[in-house]
DNA sequence: ACCTGAACACCGTTCAAGT
DNA sequence: ACCTGAACACCGTTCAAGT
């Protein structure tokens, strides 16, 4: 069977969950998939390339449409919690999101979707401030969570509390930043 | 003159500032040092040591006992806009510190600091929750910015405003986590 | 069009041996 | 105690040549 950019990624996600991302090299990648290196650069530009195209199949099952008839803060909210299911089903997924969201010159479609849902209720600034906040917010809380589940992987840290033991302090992170947000807003409206 | 920790570290941020972390090798560094590769593991137990002792280098400037007589939520603003400050006076410092960070056993002073201060004021886990909010927050936000400065390093963005276009944002994702985590804390004491 | 073979220019780390 | 020399086991990427 030919090989194809959706199944270099494919392999490069299995490999991803099995043995981490720092086990990701493309030699590792291409003896996975029988091939040479040289072959994977005929799919994938590079190495970054690669893992743009992971990072957006990561977050690709986070339901964007699905809020659009939600109040607009409770969409936000929704699409928050979504978005870290989603990392959370991949290994260092926040990490690898992260990264390729700084090397994207294009904001991640989340954070698009938070944005749009924001102005509904604030003005053009706080409602883009407010979506790359709560953004780096779940990018931030996921990548720690998922390091530390790294660690304990490794044995260098105890065998901690189950996988949802976070998400009370997510919750509580995420409604203090939309809460705040608009908040300040009508503080500003109201002065 | 006898190699030291502490001056592998100095040519190690020397480094930084100049070429980035991506060309921020031990061979490098070495090089820069008049010295062989291997003369780096005396003084060092391995990379990612030397990156740990770089990122407390890079936030050793983060002044946290001055705070400790204003109010809690001012404070906490304080410590987390001068945090911000000592990320950004070193090419890709929040990176860094993220990556040490999130190898690293123990929190950061920085948010060891936010936590006492807030304690004064909120619940046990409200404060745990919002000083690993607000530290998550700070590292994210302004990852993004530098990264955003390297391209515009490399050209591939446009040389936009100055440095500090991003403060406003920055402070009012702050101020937001900050009044939000508060105002809920109230709200749960109420209901 | 798609892949192999083979090279190029790098890495981090270890460790005997020197001083 | 501190460093060199030299090796080991890797990297990402390119590119002629094959099919």
């Amino acid at each position: 069977m030919a090989l194809t950019r959706s199944l270099v990624v494919d392999a490069a996600v299995a490999l991803l969950d099995e043995y981490g991302l720092e086990s990701l090299s493309m030699r590792r990648l291409a003896t996975s998939l029988d091939v040479q290196p040289g072959a994977l650069y005929w799919h994938v530009k590079s190495k970054q390339d690669l893992l743009a195209a992971v990072a957006s199949r990561i977050i690709s099952s986070v339901p964007l449409e699905a809020s659009t008839r939600d109040e607009p803060l409770a969409a936000v909210r929704t699409i928050a919690l979504s978005f870290r299911e989603a990392l959370l089903a991949h290994r260092n997924g926040a990490e690898i999101v992260t990264l390729a969201q700084a090397l994207a010159d294009t904001p991640l479609p989340v954070r698009r979707a938070m944005h749009t849902a924001l102005l509904e209720v604030l003005e053009p600034d706080p409602a883009a401030w407010t979506a790359q906040a709560v953004t780096h917010y779940v990018l931030g809380a996921t990548s720690e969570q998922q390091s530390r589940a790294d660690f304990t992987r490794a044995g260098v840290l105890p065998a901690g509390d189950e996988d949802e033991a976070d998400l009370p302090a997510f919750v509580f992170g995420l409604d203090a930043l939309i809460a705040g947000a608009s908040r300040t807003e009508l503080t500003q409206l109201d002065g």
